[in-house]
DNA sequence: CAAAGACGGCGAACCGGTTCGTCGATGTGC
DNA sequence: GCACATCGACGAACCGGTTCGCCGTCTTTG
């Protein structure tokens, strides 16, 4: 193993000499300084990261916290991760990956022992059982998804209200009376989507404000149960002339479900959804969607935590909430609806 | 910020017998060590990573490396990763994720500051440019696919050819005497992705030998592109009683095009394809299928990398390269072919 | 021309762990 | 009763960086 006492010794000057010359943080004569680096060549020198750790105190990594939960869809989440890793490797932190189960005992294990200098959690639930520890640690943490208390964490979503208010009104505009809502399961709200409820409650009160029927259900997010559910929805209502989609499983199963029932869209059916463009892309999916920018949420989130932990922004500067505004992306699955 | 120290001044003992006390590497009364814990207990004392590190020349941490390439289906890289991931968290390790473009500077980095202990690489091409890299690098290195050459490092992937003879065989036996195999795009083939080849070869030969005629062609791996190859296929050939599916896009476009064809699988079309059994739930793909197990291939790696990097298999010992054998999942997709 | 200041380099201490060698207090054997 | 081994604890050194304080030299200034 090479080290800076190598490199020193080679350049015939001391140990703190050659580290100023690499730093820059005291001047160094030219000589000195080309003498250095000519030695770093030569060695192929590269500082000890636990060691510069332990002197800096910082380890230019982020903690990252994913969770792979069952009924969530792995693809989607997927897309906020390598928004959050890109994002680092930009900004030059590296990312440690915790995607275990047990996502506290995860975060202790990075906070407490000092091995990152942030901590960004996805996924995060309306009470989010790790957000007590993260506010206990002494490193600052960036959040994606809104939990029901925002103290002493930066935050960043998608503003599923508006989202919701978005979906029920171009449809309304286009002259559509009565559309069906499919959310996620039941239980992802039950255990903290938060999301799900949000965007629903903002559909509702639009669709009653402006006098549209709007029917929320709750839809399986696994393959069959889904397709089936969709079936017999459009069978028990067979006015509905719009489809709104909060539940990737969903999305992912309507073309099938459409072409075995002979339902074109959008002659016979509007639709839309909210999913990622990506996520699109990847499902060939025809309809205009929400786009809920994952990517862009977890840079963000990155950016942010960045700031906090280069000091850029103070330690009793408030903390950020951040929502991104949706945007419809529109792939011509929408128009008026067929007369009746 | 809570150190040893602060737990042997609690406990009354000497920082190196508090060490000693919490390694148990020599003995301590029982006295001190009930008061060691007593005072970690006590202060919430959690060894810090970077000092720990420095003193052991060990970091427990493994270095992922995934390249999420155009063209290749990402939900499916993300498979490999989980298995890695969890396997390394149940051993004790963590994991420091690079998505980077650059895999060598993402490699270097990590080796040369000695971030990690062991570097697990995902996707791995015949001629892989991070390869030199790896083996020069201190740490030892495990492989989820084969390249061209296995020297220095352990290697894991599936076995391709016994896939391609397993697909074709299967339908054989079932009368089938006229098939086309759909594979990945011919670039992903340029790149180096010679598990394409090696399955088609394999597929191919088995043909050849049984009197089969087998069509391989390469098909894109977007939509809606496959979609309308797959199409043409058919159209072009009517002739042909079964689809051996290579190509994870292909086989998720290839219901709705079946559909659309009033084709039905077996009565009409066998279809056999390869991927994992989490790809075939997550897009409801309804064929039998040569189960690619990358969960499997991720935890083997890490179990082995592990071995290596605990001095369990001697530096001098030959490394590994094992192949899982294909195991074909039936889903009820393939039947005699139907009656000219 | 002497005092003050800037510059460039060095030595030593420190970060927070681990580990080797030592040493006194016990216990054992002859 | 003495030599000897064993046990349990301690001090010091070390891992590889960074950084503070100091000092000699050269330049500037009154």
């Amino acid at each position: 193993m090479v080290t800076i006492g190598d490199v020193a010794s080679i350049a015939k000057v001391s140990r703190s000499t050659a580290s100023y010359a690499l730093s820059g943080k005291r001047t160094v004569s030219d000589e000195v300084r080309r003498r250095v680096e000519a030695a770093v060549r030569e060695l192929g020198y590269t500082p000890n990261a636990g060691a510069r750790a332990l002197a800096t105190a910082q380890t230019r990594v982020i903690g990252l916290l994913a969770q792979f939960l069952e009924d969530e869809f792995a693809p989607a989440m997927l897309q906020y991760m390598l928004g959050v890793s890109n994002t680092a490797c930009e900004l030059g932190y590296d990312i440690l990956l915790a995607t275990e189960e047990d996502g506290r005992s995860a975060l202790r294990r990075m906070t407490d022992s000092r091995m990152v200098d942030g901590i960004v959690l996805l996924n995060v639930a309306e009470h989010d059982d790790r957000l007590p520890i993260l506010r206990d640690a002494p490193q600052p943490g960036a959040l994606v998804g809104l939990p029901a208390n925002c103290a002493g964490v930066d935050v960043f979503d998608l503003d599923f209200e508006e989202a919701g208010r978005l979906m029920v009104d171009h449809l309304r505009r286009l002259g559509h009376r009565e559309l069906i809502l499919v959310s996620q399961p039941e239980h992802v709200v039950e255990r903290g989507g938060a999301y799900v409820w949000r965007l629903q409650n903002a559909a509702v009160d639009a669709a009653r404000r402006s006098g549209v029927v709007l029917r929320p259900v709750f839809a399986p997010s696994r393959q069959p149960e889904v397709g089936r559910e969709l079936n017999a929805l459009l069978d028990a209502h067979p006015s509905v002339t719009g489809l709104l989609i909060n539940n990737e499983a969903a999305a992912a199963a309507l073309p099938t479900v459409l072409h075995e029932r002979g339902v074109t869209a959008p002659t016979d059916l509007s639709v839309i959804g909210r999913y990622s463009d990506e996520f699109a892309r990847t499902f060939s999916l025809p309809y205009s969607s929400i786009e809920s920018a994952p990517d862009r949420l977890g840079r963000m989130a990155v950016r942010e935590l960045v700031r906090r932990i280069e000091g850029q922004v103070g330690p009793d500067e408030p903390h950020v909430v951040r929502f991104v505004s949706p945007e419809l992306v529109d792939r011509g699955s929408t128009a008026t609806p067929p007369e009746v």
